[in-house]
DNA sequence: GTCTATAAACAGATAGAC
DNA sequence: GTCTATCTGTTTATAGAC
């Protein structure tokens, strides 16, 4: 019988079953093939062979290629919900005090979006898998949407709130997360076009350091202005 | 015989021959459909039927379905030259003299570029040809970034030297360039994460000019805050 | 649960009539 | 140049042995 449908990806990595591993394995060969060659460039059998199992087991374990875009995106929100649960286990788990304080977890925030969309590998994979479901609408999307989109982008808008003043559900606010968060997953999605040029090889720690100080710069004076504008 | 290579598109609209009909008809149903399903997703037969055309003229006209991808890419180079061209026509050709106009010409076009990438429906098909063309480096993806990626991005360096004093080639002038065009292209690419959080029906000429006004917003302060650092 | 074999549909490319 | 028919390989899904 095929298993229900949800399951939490770093859970049980020792003492899981073998079923489990081949399940884990193959949404983890999935989701890497999907994120470079595309859904529809990525066959079964590629996904089987990458995740050293058989044909078969996809449509035993998820019912078919379908089912396995579903459990992929819901490995992405369990990863991405790990992610944040560390982050907000490492800095201050209450809302700033000041507008300061605010100021300063945002560009914390912004270099740590860098560091992980723009350098981490598994980036590499999982933006445009989300970006390739973003653009038709499926069941995919829902989940990432309720699960990872929105949680930080109403996140980021209540820290810009305690930072500019402005209403954290207001249309202004939105969209200036909105250009915040689209700066740094557009490094991602043009990697080539940027590394050519800015003549560079790869975009490691140097140059996401480089990257970040302009767009945390320029953070920094946005939230000024918008400061400013309702003193 | 198959046709050469390369073909501009809005040369010939009355006195096309029938042969060239067919052609361009099958161009901008393959883009269409690369655009929305992608390059993997979109079937030879599909695109045929999209452009009422039969399933053997695209080996005849362009050899098979590769070749028809380089010509929606060559297509797509043709199309923002045109557009780039009749921009120039408009606003100033030559480079401003002053700061001020600079800063007021790269208000201008990033105001342009969102109605573009934006709210331009033909934008819903080529930004996602392109981005998906850049994560696995093909010939088109060349095409593309030299016929269009880096001549833009080197006209908005050029204008952003002119407003900021910082030099043209520097990697900061580059980065900031990179970061203004990523917000932009981050709203199509995003469009339907950003509907559903701003509680939009669409993006048009309304919610377009609410995000532009923020966008130039802040790259006016930024242009400030990167002249201030120089003087 | 895992694996093999196979079925049924579909892909892109091609040959040849018109 | 256009169109039809067909070839060849590959796809996903499935049935059934182990």
């Amino acid at each position: 019988m095929p298993r229900p449908a949800t399951k939490r990806p770093g859970d049980d990595d020792s003492a899981s079953s073998s079923a489990e591993q081949t399940r884990k394995a193959l949404v983890i060969a999935a989701l890497r093939l999907f994120g470079t060659v595309g859904y529809d460039g990525a066959s079964t059998r590629e996904i089987a062979a990458a995740a050293n199992a058989n044909l078969g087991s996809i449509a035993y374990h998820f019912g078919g290629k379908e089912g396995l875009r579903l459990a992929v995106a819901d490995y992405i929100v369990g990863l991405m919900q790990d992610l944040a649960a560390r982050a907000a286990a490492a800095s201050p788990p209450l809302p700033p005090a000041t507008p300061e304080a605010a100021e300063a977890q945002l560009s914390i925030m912004l270099e740590r979006m860098f560091g992980f969309f723009v350098a981490s590998p598994q980036a590499a994979e999982i933006v445009p898998f989300v970006l390739r479901e973003m653009s038709a609408p499926t069941d995919a999307f829902e989940r990432i949407y309720a699960g990872v989109f929105e949680p930080l982008h109403k996140r980021f808008c209540g820290v810009w709130e305690m930072a500019t003043g402005e209403p954290a559900d207001s249309a202004g606010t939105k969209i200036s997360v909105f250009t915040l968060i689209g700066q740094v997953v557009y490094f991602r999605l043009a990697r080539q076009a940027v590394l050519r040029r800015m003549g560079w090889k790869d975009i490691g720690p140097a140059e996401v350091s480089a990257i970040a100080s302009i767009a945390t710069r320029n953070l920094r004076v946005a939230i000024a202005a918008h400061r400013s504008d309702r003193s």
